[in-house]
DNA sequence: CCTTGTGAACGAACAGCGTTCGTTACGAAC
DNA sequence: GTTCGTAACGAACGCTGTTCGTTCACAAGG
């Protein structure tokens, strides 16, 4: 076993020139590529097999050889969020389209976000200080300035706007998760839902079970656009108040 | 070691006497005691404590005889849940004064959750099928449609405002989380993010350094009933484009 | 060409986690 | 008085994130 390890210490120049040939082209070790790496797991088998050790496998490598380029798994989950925020398209803050703008940016943001199932629900709760987010954050507060909105409730609109956009992500995690199938419009997990709510006590929760098919309702874009919609009607009617 | 052990079971009658005096009472093992337990240590020392040994040390047992009441972890954190949402006053829903209502009762969910830091934000995405957090939903739900929105409007915002109430819970955690002094009404955590939002380049950043202040202002009830209010008004005015 | 040095890579280990297994011991029932 | 079900529990398994000390490849200097 050692003479063993001894010939393929001696051996590793011919190694890598196999490995090499195998397989397309084995990057070397970055920053970049790790957080690739970890993204590709999170995509094929979810955040919870994001361990350093799977990551540290997808390069071919061990899980020690993680910490040259990141810190601890919380920097790695950060840096995953800022690589999957920078694929979000910024505007020009425009003050005649701004609500278009703001939801084009949000399901944007969303988009980027269900990609990859428990990122958004597994984070830091304060994170936006990376280049890309911040980048968002500067954008979306951009677009509500430009929307005649006050800079207080602007800045306070983003943490919320942002909240609602991480939440429906996890959501959207939950309601994909049971083989999401295109033609049927209720899965598995939803069913088990209107199940649990349609099927309690009548006189205990009465508004619950009359209405379980309204609490299950919508698509994941349904409810977004309706709480985002909802939140921004919120955010104009304030600002005609204050302008009163 | 071995005789002393034997020892040790030889006497268990005399130690559980000893121990009995010793402690107040030590309550027999039950789901209660269990959850009672965990809380109590997620108020002393987080979230991140409730371990299974460090519960069942609180309760002088091993962590295995947790598994008789309590099928795993996760079962664990969300009868946790269900026991904070218990303390909650439910109010009979009046049409008359449904706003204050909601606010009084979104209010008091918050203060729930608040006592244990990382509960919120620790919890699997679609919950309320417990007792307690269908009772709330129950009432929440009735609180709303006594106000005159639309069930599927109410349906939506019960989860939307449960959705603020519990990220609004893990933004606290985050601000009360370097020793909250009620003198400083900023703590170290919120000057570390003004700083990191006002330090930024202002070329590259012109909305987030102009409104550091505006975006970490605020202690976590004006944020939160910012974001209820908003939310409310967006409600009203919907339904009153409905009634139009 | 050989030596030296520097830092990435890595194997092994540590402490801790959730959970399971097999055994023990106690209290009630017959 | 014996039996039996089951709560309680010690020990172990496989896994986690992280650290330590060593090894190795490669560039610089003599």
């Amino acid at each position: 076993m050692f003479a063993q390890a001894a010939s393929i210490r001696v051996m590793a120049p011919d190694n890598r020139l196999r490995s090499t040939r195998d397989r397309p082209a084995k990057p070397p070790l970055s920053v970049a590529a790790i957080v690739e790496a970890a993204l590709a797991v999170t995509q094929s088998e979810g955040l919870a097999a994001v361990t350093m050790r799977r990551v540290a496998a997808e390069l071919d490598t061990g899980a020690a050889s993680l910490y040259v380029y990141v810190r601890n798994r919380d920097e790695l989950l950060i840096a995953m969020l800022d690589r999957a925020t920078s694929t979000i398209v910024l505007v020009a803050p425009d003050s005649q389209h701004w609500r278009a703008q703001v939801h084009d940016l949000l399901g944007d943001s969303l988009k980027a976000l269900a990609c990859y199932p428990g990122l958004a629900a597994a984070l830091p709760v304060e994170p936006p200080t990376t280049e890309h987010t911040l980048a968002f954050v500067e954008n979306l507060l951009g677009i509500l300035l430009a929307g005649g909105i006050t800079a207080q409730d602007a800045a306070w609109a983003c943490d919320i706007l942002n909240m609602i956009v991480t939440a429906t992500a996890s959501e959207a995690d939950l309601r994909d998760a049971a083989g999401h199938t295109t033609d049927s419009y209720r899965n598995a997990a939803v069913q088990r839902m209107y199940a649990t709510f349609s099927g309690q006590p009548p006189e205990r929760y009465p508004n619950v079970v009359a209405h379980a098919g309204e609490l299950v309702a919508g698509e994941g874009d349904d409810r977004f656009r309706f709480a985002v919609d909802t939140f921004l009607d919120g955010l104009v009617a304030r600002s005609a108040r204050y302008g009163s």
